[in-house]
DNA sequence: ACGTTTCCTGAAAACGTTTCCCATCCGTGG
DNA sequence: CCACGGATGGGAAACGTTTTCAGGAAACGT
């Protein structure tokens, strides 16, 4: 492989000169850089990525730190995050986070060791000691999913998003409404679910419903725990005649445990989600619409920014919510 | 940020004995090991990345080529493989193959400039030149969908596939099936929907029935344009009873073209797809299911394994395909 | 007592860039 | 004719590791 020296003898420069080529920086003169760009080309000469990370302090990425890969609303994020990447040469890298202990893990590998140019964090907040440790390192981290106001973030309004849910099954007439959602306080820090639960909460009292505690129920993530979930509401003397899943994978585990027990869906349940994934519009799920694709891609967007212009101002956006009424929602039959 | 340098001082060692320490090589005195060992733990030390890959000519990195990310089948993959990347500590960049130009490019990254440890090639054929360079490099790709016998890789028998499908439709009854696939030379290479085509084909011939071109469609991947092509089937003359999508992608447009043309699914026209990708479970779909995520799975395996022995032999995985046989087909009316 | 091996350790040369700082050249105004 | 300044170019010191090579100490057999 040549290298730059090789590329500076051929031009007949130094490689300081070669180096300024490459990078743009200017103060050389048109017939030396025409020089330089035959050597280069009769060489194929590609700049090496460690070498040039070494003095930089930086390596050419972006990393993506990313809860579960798995789960299909990460999945429509990294999408976008990879799309709104590819107009630039930057390599996305992918840092899976499946147990608690990665986290803080990757937070400090990419804070202290491998120092990525730009980073995009998905539903995980930092400690103080590492969002310092950012700051420290001129990292400048976008968050997703999580109103950090020391940086750039794209988030929602989960609480609202959940009052819009409970409002539409209000709004149905419904009044014995369920709620399902994540386990609050688990040892990831999200807090997405529990907002979303404050949200059905708020709706019942402004609608004068009061919130039973029985027809709450929290689980872990996943559709199976909640198909479960929702078999034992179904089996109380008094089932409810709508259910709100604080994600569009358990309305899904929802409307299995549905069909298992054979109740209509929506004239004797009616079924509302959160997220609106791919799935949902095939299964034609009524749910809040979260831009998870569009998250990734202004994500990308700010990220560019942050790299062109390391001082630039952290921004804030807030995403619209809104429900897309499909075909498992209706007013209750009584 | 502590340096290796900084540890061996504190250690009292010479940063030589610090490499090796970090590096697992043996050759230390287990009294000299833990002294070193505790200075890297009190100064908090990580080594650079960076510094690492320089003089080591390796990135410490799996790369990932592929086309499309956005694809559920890609998504399958790509999911595998992070999954199967996720017991080591290494990172999986992903590299996005959208243009035909982005495909040699990255190619010629990977071998000359960026040097990951592993990678792993999706759908994508490497030129002979470019075949020789990973040689030359010691770099020993895994590749999926494309049997390269100097390499590693893992892929199905399409043909075999399009047999498959094209049998199950015929066993039921049909006489008069069409195939809708991908336009076949495309700009990337791909094979794998000829191939199915062929499948169909063949299968067809064995049955002895003819293959008349006007059941034959190909065009551009994805549903739209598949359901273009559906509804001109089924607006045929003598319409279809039976059609074979060379992808679940285009087997949900053939389904929304027959729902919008009110054909009844499966009385009056059976529909079968091709990779079982993630939505065709709840669409009820038959389809031939083709291990996605595994293949994700084992191309992690193998990397792996290139990477602990880079002498190793290339492997070679032929992935089972099987009919899965849901609401979407039955036998034809008349 | 003396070579020989084995084990452990260290010095220093890579690895391929970037960048700070200095030298030269040329034109310009005094 | 001289000093000056901007444009252009180069030398060499980082950046933080790995690795080759050599050397010293300890253990071993004779």
């Amino acid at each position: 492989m040549a290298t730059i020296i090789d590329v500076a003898k051929r031009a007949g420069v130094a490689v300081t000169t070669v180096s300024r080529v490459i990078n743009d920086k200017g103060q050389v003169k048109e017939e030396t850089r025409d020089r330089v760009l035959a050597a280069i080309d009769e060489l194929a000469y590609r700049p090496s990525p460690a070498a040039r990370s070494l003095p930089r302090k930086r390596a050419h990425a972006v990393s993506v730190l990313v809860p579960f890969v798995t789960h299909p609303s990460a999945v429509a994020r990294v999408q976008g995050i990879v799309h709104g990447l590819r107009k630039t040469d930057i390599p996305v890298t992918i840092l899976d986070v499946e147990k608690p202990a990665h986290q803080s893990e990757h937070l400090d590998t990419l804070a202290s060791s491998y120092r990525p140019e730009g980073a995009v964090i998905i539903s995980l907040v930092p400690s103080e000691r590492q969002l310092a440790r950012f700051a420290e390192v001129e990292l400048c981290p976008v968050f997703i999913d999580a109103d950090i106001p020391e940086f750039s973030r794209i988030f929602i309004d989960d609480r609202t998003g959940g009052v819009l849910a409970t409002d539409h099954l209000i709004g149905l007439g419904h009044r014995r409404i369920a709620f399902i959602g994540d386990i609050e306080n688990g040892s990831f820090g999200f807090e997405s679910s529990a907002k979303r639960h404050q949200g059905y909460r708020d709706a019942l009292r402004v609608a004068g419903l009061e919130a039973e505690s029985r027809y709450q129920r929290t689980g872990p993530h996943g559709s199976d725990i909640s198909r479960q979930i929702a078999h034992e509401l179904l089996t109380l003397p008094d089932p409810p005649t709508a259910i709100f899943a604080s994600s569009d994978t358990q309305a899904i585990g929802v409307m299995e445990a549905a069909k298992e027990a054979r109740v209509k869906i929506p004239t004797e349940l009616s079924v509302i989600g959160f997220d609106d994934i791919e799935i949902s519009a095939y299964l034609g799920l009524t749910t809040v619409r979260h831009p998870l694709y569009e998250s990734g891609l202004i994500a990308a967007e700010l990220v560019i920014e942050h790299i062109r212009d390391p001082s630039c101002a952290p921004r804030r956006v807030e995403q619209e919510l809104e429900v897309i009424v499909r075909s498992t929602t209706g007013p209750p039959r009584d």
